[in-house]
DNA sequence: CAGCATCCTCTATGATACTG
DNA sequence: CAGTATCATAGAGGATGCTG
């Protein structure tokens, strides 16, 4: 009863990031990076704990060196991974999520629920969508 | 059943979408949407309530008229919008968020304030990370 | 007003070769 | 092992013109 009642009547964003905020409240800052190919399912790999590189690259089965790269790169550079490096011989380098990293997975991973619960009223859907031309 | 052998102190995965689980536990449904560049902005346009082509297209300024119209046909496709026609002249076509588009836009803005808190921690990163290349 | 069709560009990603 | 550098390409998105 009290699920969905938050009377929507014309003017109460319930968030505001479109219209004249061309910055988009800084959800595009994070969006964007979610939306790339692989990082989800880094980061996903990495809530289980600290992953080698070459740990990595096998996990995530299909990923060029050249993605798991940038991907890794990106994640540090926003401050969500974090690098070590072992000066061995041959080198060991491994990442794990810093705290904003796990902070993120766990919003991400409130969203893999809703997606769960709602996957296939999605895909039924575009199923009927899609089967009217 | 398999190697368990390496356990460094691991925890199960917070959300298992990686790893051999292709089809990502349906995120990429939707967070292929979400990744896309109007989809954020218009469902955030309509959380105010319904909103005609024309106005939306002058709310997401700077969007094309092809984008306005493939985003809001995914989203109908998918079921996050409906769409009403009224068969006047000249037509009139108004869209708004379904049930299901008013849950995703509710955890959409669950992690607008998440990025809203973390945004500036996420930019000091890059500049820091920046400053060293 | 509310679209659809067409052309074009630019970026994300993949493939491949090489190195400390 | 853990990368970097280079080349190639599919697809997202922009610009524009047309229509009921």
């Amino acid at each position: 009863m009290s699920e969905t009642n938050m009377d929507v009547g014309e003017h109460a964003a319930l968030f505001p990031c479109g219209s004249s905020d061309h910055e988009d409240c800084g959800l595009r800052l994070i969006l964007d990076r979610l939306g790339e190919k692989w990082t989800v399912m880094t980061l996903a790999e990495l809530t289980s704990g600290p992953r080698r590189y070459r740990e990595l690259e096998r996990a995530l089965e299909g990923i060029s060196q050249r993605m798991m790269t940038l991907t890794l790169r990106r994640l540090e550079r926003d401050g969500l991974v974090v690098r070590h490096v072992e000066a061995t011989v041959p080198p060991s380098v491994s990442y794990e999520l810093s705290e904003l990293g796990h902070s993120l997975a766990t919003r991400l991973s409130e969203m893999v629920t809703w997606s769960r619960k709602n996957k296939s009223l999605i895909e039924a859907s575009q199923a009927e969508f899609d089967a009217r031309g």
